[in-house]
RNA sequence: GCGAGAGUGGCGGAAUUGGCAGACGCACUAGACUUAGGAUCUAGCGGGUAUCCCGUGGGGGUUCGAGUCCCCCCUCUCGCACCA
């Protein structure tokens, strides 16, 4: 055995021979217990990065660890392949994104390989390919059959010199990436997922999601934003119909003294016509539809609105008030119509001002009374009800339930509730994406693709300029087909599937990836689902586990699965970070490229200036902080990546990047490496285990054998109940210190060898998921023929862990004062006598008299003094 | 503004339930071995006016005992943000 630790070589043996021997293979077998772990899979960019080896090799110690512990261990991986920067690709290289994704998962499938990760890789999928997406048009079919998938009118960034859609990424300070030209709104017809027809479910069924982090919990709570109000209808004046306002504050309805809608709502220019306003509102709605929706509701802009001309009436004073157009009321949410209450509203309020409109003070604080002549801010808190008719003196709450009661009662609106939720826009005008299978026709219109012609592939053959319209639409042969109804001329949708729809159900398709009669076999997915694991970045908090969860409940709704949530269990892995280091004048810089030193300061080469030492950011391009894993893998070993992004930090906290730490990783490895070479003969020759029953052991051993088995405790801990992998390494490396230290003197004593064998196997069996590579090399090494991820995990023995004697704390008034060591069968009594007896704990107690004395068991006695 | 989370040595981070604050690692210091050391090994390493005292963002409280629990405040990070 080579007395230095040699990464590369015991790398490449042992990968070479997992791939060999399929170890990592799953197959469904219903007498072992299923582990379906999953990392959030990567879209093919062209190179791993930093995230990637921390998300994997996250996953890869869980994997490890529970195959160990006798599960049955799904652990695929595949390319969310489909997307944008393909097709940026093609269109400022001129490679075609099939290609381009081709080469790039090759790449990085190669890369993965060299971490040493234990992937079946025999249920690899790309969502790219047409054995996958085929399905994405099957369940868009089905979902549209059943009223769940929609077409409607909505707004797309417009770039109106290339005439293209642009995506939001594709936004750059409100112009066109490649010309810069300020983008424009434009309305389109596009496909929508109903996903707020499960917005209460999707809402309820957080409940369930006990092994979630409860901040990922939150933000979809908040997303779903459900509202509970009323539905208030306010009559217009001089015509027929009606404002029909949402409200979630209707016990301040007697203080609405006007109506405001959105510039979009149906009404905002028709109830203008023929009156002196109409110019102006005409005016009004033009100019806030140009402004920019993504400045729009920036930074608290300034309220603004006009006067339509029209009146309604509040039905419950019988006033007649006028009606405004407001830039700030939006129409996709409630009915785009807001009865106004400047004086319980702080909008309103601001408005109302603005334009002297009439505050009316209708709920009054439990202390003080407000006038609306002075009000200084709405007041926005609950109290009682005044000036409100028969409801005056009810206290808010109970006023809003009563009021939506009399509602209903009077046929005046009635109790509702809103969500923030928006239905899912999938259309996009783009080429790499799943085409939309449905076919117009100028006889039948929507005509959906029958399922027996699917897939509608992607042709192959299509211009990619970055300008005009769709590229689909630009190939003939694709867009001229005859209509599946009636055998007519048609064209089929240009558009394809947002990339978030191939994400919604992928784990599903690894349940059983070759699945062509369905998109996955039913009865895979019963054995495998639900995902027990799911790492990933906190960044898909949202849209993609929203959407997974949206799709599960449809898929169950179609009968295809029982499990209504998709992921049992979800981790969300923090960011990798490093130092950065940045010029006033020239912007970010390498550490490699600074002129100066560490103790005179660093400089810009370029001005001389000093250098500002950056704050840690996420690994990035831009800011020149990046480490690239290929490197760090070449440098070191795929061991010690992994080990140093485990040990670090816990894995939901940022990670910051340290060179030394990782240093600091592989010296950690040389060491074992070279303890276990040093002392290789005499432990393979060594015979016994840990446990050593039924010999008298001294206590040098007894120590060393309690560590022993206290480390395999905690370790096993660690990654069971928290996924503390940095202790739980920490308490590998404490235990290896000690081994070392002890070896020589234990190795003389009889059974020594054997427990310090027993020891170096410890430590090899733990940290196998942590470095799979070194460990089996070192566990062959001592005279293993069966390799380890067969092996199960060790497990400790309570009777091991208990010791002779005890060390407790003694301490007078709270302070430690002093430790006694006492037998560990020892009483209270005794060991309050100790401790009072105890000549340090004497000498702080003095002639005081003791009032009182505390003892946790075995552990702490604190002795309580007069002062 | 609303919501969530976090503030512990020079740094990353430990401290399962209220019970020895600073595990483990990095950096640093001294020494050993060396032609050499950016290898390896040994020892030290929160601060101070050092047999003792102080110390987990600040201030109060509960307790025999608080990094941990309660109240107030400060700072930072993240998410949402005119949602009626």
């Amino acid at each position: 055995m080579n007395e230095r630790y040699q990464a590369p070589a015991i790398e490449e043996k042992w990968q070479r021979r997992w791939e060999a021997d399929a170890s990592f293979r799953a197959v469904e077998d219903p007498k072992r217990p299923k582990y379906y772990l999953l990392e959030m899979f990567p879209y093919p960019s062209g190179r791993i990065h930093m995230g990637h080896v921390r998300n994997y090799s996250i996953g890869d110690v869980v994997a490890r660890y529970k195959k160990m512990r006798g599960y049955n261990v799904l652990h695929p991986m595949g390319w969310d392949a489909f997307g944008l920067p393909a097709e940026n690709a093609a269109i400022e290289r001129g490679i075609h994104p099939e290609s381009w994704t081709r080469e790039n998962i090759a790449y990085m499938k190669a890369q993965l390989k060299r971490m040493g990760l234990a992937y079946d890789w025999t249920r690899e999928l790309a969502t790219c390919e047409p054995e996958y997406y085929r399905w994405n048009q099957w369940i868009f079919l089905k979902l549209y059959e059943r009223g769940l998938a929609y077409k409607k009118s909505s707004s797309v960034n417009w770039c109106p010199s290339c005439e293209t859609v642009l995506a939001n990424e594709q936004v750059v300070d409100g112009g066109c990436w490649r010309c810069e030209t300020p983008v424009l709104q434009k309305e389109l017809e596009q496909w929508f997922f109903r996903i707020t027809s499960y917005a209460e479910e999707l809402l309820a069924d957080l409940e369930r999601l006990t092994g979630w982090p409860e901040k990922v919990v939150t933000m979809q709570r908040n997303w779903i934003g459900r509202s509970v109000g009323a539905e208030i209808l306010f009559p217009l004046v001089g015509r027929e119909g009606a404002l029909r306002v949402f409200t979630t504050r209707a016990d301040t309805v007697f203080g609405a003294t006007f109506v405001s809608l959105a510039v979009e709502h149906p009404l905002a220019l028709e109830i203008a016509r023929g009156t002196p306003q109409e110019q102006a509102v005409r005016e009004f709605i033009e100019r806030t539809r140009k402004a920019n929706p993504l400045r729009r509701g920036e930074d608290e802009a300034e309220k603004e609105g006009v006067f339509t001309g029209a009146w309604c009436t509040n039905p419950f004073t019988a006033e007649r008030i006028p009606v405004y157009l407001a830039n700030f009321v939006l129409m996709e949410y409630g009915t785009g119509a807001v009865m106004a209450v400047p004086a319980h509203d702080q909008r309103d309020f601001e408005f109302a001002r603005k334009y002297g409109l009439p505050i009316r003070v209708v709920v009054q604080p439990q202390d003080g009374t407000l006038e609306a002549s002075t009000l200084a801010a709405a007041y926005v808190e609950d109290g009682t009800m005044v000036d409100s008719g028969v409801f005056t003196g009810l206290p808010s709450a109970l006023g809003r339930d009563k009021i939506a009661a009399f509602l209903e009662e009077k046929g005046w609106g009635k109790a509702a509730v809103r969500y923030r939720l928006r239905d899912w826009g999938i259309s996009r005008q783009r080429y790499w994406g799943t085409p939309i299978p449905i076919v117009y026709c100028d006889g039948c219109g929507i005509v959906p693709v029958p399922e027996r012609d699917l897939p509608v592939t992607l042709p192959r053959d299509v211009p990619f300029t970055g300008k005009g319209g769709s590229p689909l639409a630009e190939n003939e042969s694709f867009v001229k087909v005859a209509c599946p109804k009636c055998g007519g001329k048609a064209r089929r949708e240009t558009d394809t599937m947002d990339t978030f729809v191939d994400s919604s159900w992928y784990f599903l398709r690894f349940t059983s990836p070759a699945s062509d009669a369905a998109p996955f076999a039913p009865e895979k997915a019963r054995y495998w689902m639900p995902v027990d694991q799911y790492i990933g970045g906190i960044e898909h908090a949202v849209l993609h586990l929203l959407y997974a969860r949206f799709f599960t409940k449809a898929l169950r709704d179609l009968g295809l699965i029982e499990a209504g949530e998709p992921f049992a269990n979800l981790l969300t892995q923090g960011m990798v970070c490093k130092e950065t280091y940045r010029c006033a004048e020239h912007g970010w810089l390498l550490p490699a490229e600074l002129d100066g030193s560490e103790r005179e300061g660093w400089r810009c080469p370029e001005c001389g200036r000093a250098v500002v030492r950056g704050r840690v950011e996420k690994m990035s391009k831009s800011k020149k902080n990046i480490v690239d894993p290929e490197d760090l893998i070449a440098a070191y070993g795929a061991d010690t990546a992994r080990l140093f992004t485990l040990f670090a930090a816990p894995p939901e906290k940022d990670l910051e990047w340290s060179d030394q730490g990782v240093e600091g990783a592989y010296r950690f490895l040389s060491r074992l490496w070279r303890f276990v070479a040093q002392n290789q003969e005499a432990l393979v020759s060594a015979t016994g285990d840990i446990v050593l029953e039924g010999q008298p052991l001294p206590e040098e051993l007894r120590a060393l054998r309690r560590q022993i088995h206290r480390t395999i405790k905690r370790v096993t801990n660690d990654i069971e109940e928290r996924f503390h992998f940095n202790t739980a390494i920490a308490a590998v490396m404490e235990l290896l210190n000690a081994l070392s230290s002890s070896a020589a003197a234990a190795m003389k004593m009889p059974g020594g060898r054997a427990l310090v064998k027993g020891g170096a196997e410890t430590i090899v069996q733990l940290l196998y998921p942590f470095v799979p590579h070194i460990a089996s090399e070192l566990w062959e090494c001592l005279g293993h023929a069966e390799g380890l991820e067969a092996a199960s995990w060790p497990t400790y023995l309570s009777r091991a862990l208990e010791e002779a004697e005890l060390n407790i704390v003694v301490q007078v008034n709270g302070k430690v004062r002093s430790r006694i060591s006492v037998p560990a069968d020892a009483g209270a009594e005794l060991i309050e006598n100790e401790a009072l007896s105890d000549p340090r704990v004497r000498g702080f107690i003095r002639s005081r008299p003791v009032r009182r004395v505390v003892q946790v068991p075995r552990r702490l006695v604190n002795i309580v003094v007069e002062e």
